[in-house]
RNA sequence: GGGCGCUUAGCUCAGUUGGUUAGAGCGUCUGAUUUACACUCAGAAGGUCAAAGGUUCGACUCCUUUAGCGCCCACCA
């Protein structure tokens, strides 16, 4: 006999290694199946799981083991992120501790210790992955630093190189002073703050006047070379062509007319400054000015910002307001909210600096003529009559545009284009070491070097010499790749690419990515510009993008409010099925969701209670064919009709609910089904003599079959005691519906079962209402009208239910028959014994009930006699309403004549 | 500055092509220890579906406007 209480934490281990050494997890190749892949986006190699990844555990395993009962050839293939910026963080806080930099370790001893972390919090996460139970396949596990995937990696920056998308340019880019790197424009964090909008007079050449710029960062005035005014503005433009005196600096600059410039924007005259601002940069291409860097890559100003060498560019701030003050020339401080962007990895300010970097371009059309999105895409594509080719923005735009890829919530399509179509070149060079190197090589100064020698060598293996001069001395670039590169090729590059494996060919394009929308730009933009781009295919056909979860108080979790919940603990202490539900049920697609503990104790009472019903009908002896389970067992009662009707119902609904994604509905409907039609009714009922036990397992078993995807551990041990179960419940096939025939197998009537409930419940009220000791058994006289029959035959039922010790059944009630002819259902119950109902209080609750259905009768009468809705409302509602409006006065008339009885 | 989402019972949330007397869990109240379960059972109370207009025979559901909250994007000196 099982333990009346399930504890998770005596079978989860085992259960897992039991699914993991039969090679359920194992996809394979097979023609004869259709495949459903699911790429695990990869956890960062840098400590633990968080709720984020539960809850991506969670859904995607409900997919994949669904799919698999189905019939599918179901992969799931997992892995880790080297996460470039984020571990080396990491790991340079943890030496800091022992006093040590990245610079005093030197390169590679670092790239050792990073690997050493990494390896560790490799085994925690793959541990915590199988403690969620999922059903992922280990022996195609993969981290973005694996031998292939690096091949992938330099193999598509080559190719991208020689189709020209790949550049190297000298630009503004994003520079964050603590990484030290450079940072993509969607790695920087913009934050709305209270700051100082300082305005400056810059005197012209021997004058006193001149004119007032306004900015927030006065200290790039350092490398200022331009005034720049708009050539319309009535004001200014007689200056245009007219020399200036940087103050501070005590050098000449001019200014110039250029119609960026905003008239009603500040003070209508822009400082220029070409190396620290993207828009001054553009400015000063076009009036060919000189661009004077002021920072170095600390943040501090450098050699060309005269006396204020060496400080810090906060303290240069304060320096070069303090000094300007005493020039007289700071006119005006103005409090103003502006923006700043933040390093995304270490929150510290990002720096706009010029620097020379490797680009990917987004709108140069590709050459290659292997490269064209996938169909239908392609020939829709083709009648625009671009002059040849795509760009990597046009073929990102197109699959989603047409179809090819569906995203889940769809409002997020919106969100996805919108930033597709503002893409600019995407910068992929970083100054970590935590990386994939970029495959770059430089010839590096021999005699004998040619012009060609300053060409770049991309190469998809180590180069030996120059290709120009022949010299062995080359540097391979210092820099390495944007984190995003590798894994936006995670779901190709994982099956093998470049090689047209097996795998490649059958699993490629995946099926669905799930993930939550705060990753939309970062990856899955990215996964479908480089798959595009690549493969010619699709990187998957469906995005599910769930929400954040957050905490009681809708907060996000995290660290700093440790108001984080560690789904381990959580596991330990409820199991990881309850979890999973607590994650998957109500929560829906693009929204956030609020957790806390004891919703996951709600959800470990579910748990229980099914392992409690299990017990229940484990004790109901059976006989077993095993093989036998699909074949659904002959009911032999009302309530094993019903109930085989119910779970008919409920697969099919289940079905189709997974199919469109919507998880939490497809679980809140096994959640009720178990717990209120199976448990409350149909349990209570096959105590009775009647019924089938093969029924009674059948429906159990379904129901472990359908609850598997969801809480996989507590089906899979219960299935392990069933009767007439053969092999592991992960491999069992998903349930088809029984049919609609199935219901005319007895005696005709097969709603029997509603009107015992319905009598049932009706019982339980009065005697609640009348306060009669529930423990006591009563007499009832019931007037079954057409239900007599069907009440008849469960007449045992309803005695048991109702703690009945007399029922006598009526069939017909003349009076109430010729009142309100034949029409109506309903059932009068008396319960024949004066003393114990008080008659006051059944009339007054006779006269409420009968008020609140006559307004409603009304309601419905109106809308019946509205001729607009006898004539456009579909037949079916119409005869609907018609039919409620006659039940509802036959209850009424009923309920009248109950009345008058009681006086 | 642009875009998006949310607002449904005291709390947390469902409600997928407009046709229910608007649902669930938790909480509250009243009772119960009857051979699966107190991680339980029975019953009850509780909502003008944010506000105002509009479309429609019919609106929680579609449209417009407004308010509050939240999120995302943005080269606003």
């Amino acid at each position: 006999m099982l333990p009346s209480a399930y504890e998770s934490q005596k079978y989860e281990d085992a259960i897992y290694k039991k699914w993991e050494q039969s090679g359920a997890f194992r996809a394979k190749v097979n023609p004869k199946k259709k495949p459903f892949t699911i790429s695990m986006p990869p956890p960062n190699a840098t400590g633990t799981l968080h709720l984020g990844h539960a809850v991506m555990l969670a859904i995607e395993d409900i997919l994949i083991r669904h799919r698999r009962m189905k019939g599918y050839e179901a992969l799931w293939l997992p892995g880790t992120d080297h996460a470039a910026i984020a571990t080396q963080n990491k790991v340079e806080k943890l030496i800091a501790e022992e006093g040590l930099t990245r610079q005093k370790l030197g390169r590679e001893n670092f790239l050792d210790r990073v690997r050493e972390y990494v390896a560790d919090s490799q085994d925690v996460i793959r541990n915590q992955i199988r403690k969620m139970g999922s059903s992922c396949d280990w022996s195609r596990e993969r981290y973005t630093f694996d031998d292939d995937l690096n091949k992938a990696v330099t193999e598509i920056f080559v190719r991208m190189y020689e189709d020209g998308l790949i550049y190297r340019g000298y630009r503004i880019v994003n520079w964050c002073p603590r990484c030290k790197s450079t940072l993509a424009d969607d790695e920087v964090e913009h934050e709305e703050i209270e700051g100082n909008f300082y305005h400056i007079l810059y005197p012209f050449k021997g004058e006193k006047n001149g004119l007032i710029v306004a900015t927030t960062r006065p200290e790039t005035m350092l490398g200022d070379t331009a005034v720049a005014v708009n050539p319309k503005d009535k004001r200014f433009k007689k200056y245009i062509g007219k020399t200036m005196i940087l103050p501070l600096m005590k050098k000449e600059i001019m200014v110039i007319g250029d119609s960026y410039v905003d008239m009603k924007t500040g003070t209508g005259a822009l400082k220029v400054t070409p190396a620290h601002d993207p828009n001054d940069f553009e400015i000063g291409k076009r009036h060919k000015l000189e661009v004077i860097r002021v920072m170095d890559d600390e943040a501090r100003i450098n050699e060309h910002g005269g006396k204020y060498k060496g400080l810090d560019r906060f303290t240069a701030r304060d320096e070069v307001l303090k000094d300007l003050k005493k020039l007289k020339l700071l006119k005006k401080i103005e409090s103003r909210p502006h923006s700043v962007g933040h390093c995304y990895r270490c929150s510290t300010i990002v720096e706009p600096l010029t620097s020379d970097q490797w680009f990917i371009d987004v709108n140069k059309k590709i050459k290659n003529k292997k490269t064209r999105p996938p169909e239908p895409a392609l020939s829709r594509a083709e009648g625009k009559g671009d002059q040849g080719g795509f760009s990597l923005k046009d073929l990102a735009i197109h699959v989603v545009k047409n179809g090819n890829i569906k995203i889940i919530p769809d409002r997020f399509n919106k969100t996805y284009f919108h930033w597709m179509e503002n893409l600019r070149d995407w910068c992929i060079s970083r100054q970590i070491w935590w990386g994939h190197r970029i495959p770059v090589w430089y010839c590096v100064g021999d005699d004998h070097c040619v012009p060609d020698c300053k060409k770049p060598i991309v190469s998809r293996d180590t180069p030996k010499k120059c290709p120009a001069c022949g010299s062995k001395n080359l540097r391979q670039d210092e820099d390495t790749l944007d984190t995003w590169f590798s894994s936006g090729l995670w779901t190709f590059s994982t099956l093998g690419w470049p090689k047209e494996t097996a795998d490649l060919k059958y699993f490629h394009p995946t099926s669905v990515m799930e993930t939550g929308y705060d990753i939309l730009f970062f990856w899955i933009a990215r996964m479908i510009l480089m798959t595009t781009y690549a493969t010619g295919q699709i990187p998957f056909e469906t995005v599910y993008l769930h929400g954040l979860i957050r905490d009681r108080e809708g907060r996000k979790m995290s660290k700093s409010l440790g108001n984080g919940i560690d789904p381990i603990e959580m596991i330990k202490k409820y199991g990881a099925d309850a979890l999973r539900l607590s994650m998957v049920i109500g929560n829906t697609p693009g929204n956030d969701m609020r957790l806390y503990e004891e919703k996951i104790q709600g959800y470990r009472n579910f748990i229980n209670k099914l392992w409690n019903a299990s017990r229940f009908v484990l004790g109901v002896p059976v006989e077993t064919r095993h093989g036998a389970s699909t074949q659904t067992p002959k009911p032999l009662s009302d309530a094993d009709e019903w109930i085989l009707e119910k779970l008919s119902r409920v697969i099919t609904t289940v079905g189709k609910h997974l199919e469109n994604y919507a998880i939490s509905e497809a679980g809140q409907l096994l959640y009720d089904f178990l717990w209120s039609d199976f448990c409350d009714w149909y349990l209570e009922l096959s105590k009775g003599e009647k019924q089938s036990p093969a029924v009674l397992h059948h429906v159990l078993k379904t129901i472990l079959i359908l609850l598997h995807p969801f809480v996989p551990f507590v089906t899979e041990e219960i299935w392990a005691h069933l009767p007439g179960t053969d092999g592991l419940l992960i491999n069992a096939p998903w349930p088809a519906p029984v049919g609609p025939r199935h219901g005319a197998a007895l005696s005709g009537d097969g709603h029997a079962i509603d009107t015992v409930i319905g009598v049932v419940t009706k019982i339980r009220q009065m005697r609640a209402e009348n306060k009669i000791d529930p423990v006591k058994k009563i007499t009832v006289v019931l007037h079954a009208h057409s239900h007599f029959k069907a009440l008849r035959r469960n007449q045992a039922e309803v005695m048991r239910l109702a703690r009945l010790s007399e029922l006598t059944l009526v069939e017909k009630d003349a009076k109430v028959a010729n009142a309100t002819a034949d029409t109506h259902e309903t059932i009068k119950i008396f319960i024949p014994f004066a003393g114990l109902v008080d008659a006051g209080q059944e009339r007054e609750r006779l006269q409420k009930e009968i008020a609140k259905l006559e307004g409603y009768i009304a309601g419905l009468s109106k809308k019946l006699g509205n001729p607009g809705f006898a004539q456009n409302a579909p037949k079916e509602i119409v005869e609907l309403e018609r039919k409620k409006q006659q039940e509802a006065e036959g209850k009424v008339a009923k309920m009248i004549e109950q009345l008058n009885q009681l006086k």
